[in-house]
DNA sequence: CCGAGAAGTGACCCGCGGTAACTTAAAGTA
DNA sequence: TACTTTAAGTTACCGCGGGTCACTTCTCGG
């Protein structure tokens, strides 16, 4: 209760001083050990060496708090995702759209909880911060500014950015949640970016004419 | 708490009688009110006109009575993915994969909070109960069936059934879970059901050899 | 150096999940 | 039919979490 374990509580003084950050890195603890379930402000504001009220001060409420959390994680996603879109920059834009897929998979395995934080139910809309909303859409761009540079063959459709982002979106935010929610554990014990990566292959074997069906029109 | 309005109560008697029905149905009028954050099994005794303990007669627990729900819950959706496939037995597959997806896709819109509680974060894992296991398996069994169907030009690569029934799968999920959480608003106030339509037809087109990207190889 | 306001405290409210001991009524049996 | 058993209810209680309020402690600017 002293607090004397907390880094940002080593003098145990009446007034922590740093509480809104040790309240944003707590619950990454929490959230690693017990999931979202687990996660309740007096918890951190326990393992902050400080009284359940005091996060108040710093949060209008719970959702307050995982605004900010939330916050966070689409950053560091969002790092991710450009430095991904940036390492492959001259690579074919499939192969880079590929490359951001499995990221966006990846890190929603690595960061569970955190990730249904970012998109799960009781994520916060993101209109509820002005920043919030920031993040998320510049998250959401990474996919469309690397389809874009996609170019068809002459005499092919030529299907709507907007299609095709959802198209990639749905597929990679799909095995996403069948993953973190146990549903891929039949189809083999490989790692989800292996899946993420054989499921995708499909998909741009279609698009490059290597996979065609017999079936009519 | 006479229960007077319940139909299940009009004789207030002492013993309900149908107590373990009723708590299959008033959650269902609670999610759909407030979602799954305002589900309790307090107000569920209380809706079907009951002390909050009584419910503990019927359900070991909060998680047994989520079961029973996600049970009933998915086979709704069994029988409504049976009844699409058989009345397009006679399409072509791609088209009544297609249609199996829309179907699931309008099902998790129709029943947000149900499809949440059959997939979500607070989901029953489905070795919880055998026959939620056994209904999990039937429901996802369509998708591959209807797969199956598919056959392929002399040249084309032949994706495994596993890897086709994954990206069907992933994309009409992760389209179901990206509406529930409002994340395509922006992309046009078109309904899910249209939505889907237009995402698949862009990978229908492509494996009908339809679109074809110039990307390198 | 002092006063105002930010930051933290403890006590309290309510609703929730869950348990235990008790009561009622329905069903089975002599 | 009477008596007993037991399933299905009841009230009262526990601990915990979100949230508020009145109060105290410290910090910092004038």
């Amino acid at each position: 209760m002293n607090g004397m374990c907390n880094p940002f509580r080593v003098g145990a003084r009446y007034h922590h001083g740093r509480l809104r950050e040790a309240l944003l890195v707590a619950p990454r603890e929490i959230l690693a050990e017990s999931g979202a379930r687990g996660l309740s402000l007096r918890e951190a504001a326990r393992r902050a060496g400080v009284s359940s009220a005091a996060p108040y001060r710093h949060f209008q409420d719970k959702a307050a708090l995982l605004v900010a959390l939330a916050h966070a994680a689409f950053s560091r996603l969002d790092v991710e995702l450009e430095e991904v879109a940036r390492a492959h920059a001259d690579s074919p834009p499939l192969e880079r759209v590929q490359r951001l897929g499995v990221t966006y998979v990846g890190f929603a395995a690595r960061n569970p909880a955190e990730f249904r934080l970012m998109f799960g139910e009781l994520a916060p809309a993101p209109e509820s911060s002005p920043e919030l909303a920031a993040i998320t859409a510049s998250t959401a761009s990474h996919l469309p500014r690397a389809l874009e540079d996609l170019r068809f063959e002459e005499g092919s459709e030529s299907p709507p950015l907007v299609n095709l982002t959802l198209l990639a979106w749905s597929i990679v935010h799909g095995l996403s949640t069948l993953w973190l929610d146990g549903h891929l554990r039949y189809f083999g014990d490989q790692s989800v970016e292996l899946i993420t990566e054989q499921v995708t292959s499909v998909l741009i074997a279609a698009l490059r004419g290597r996979i065609r069906t017999k079936d009519p029109a």
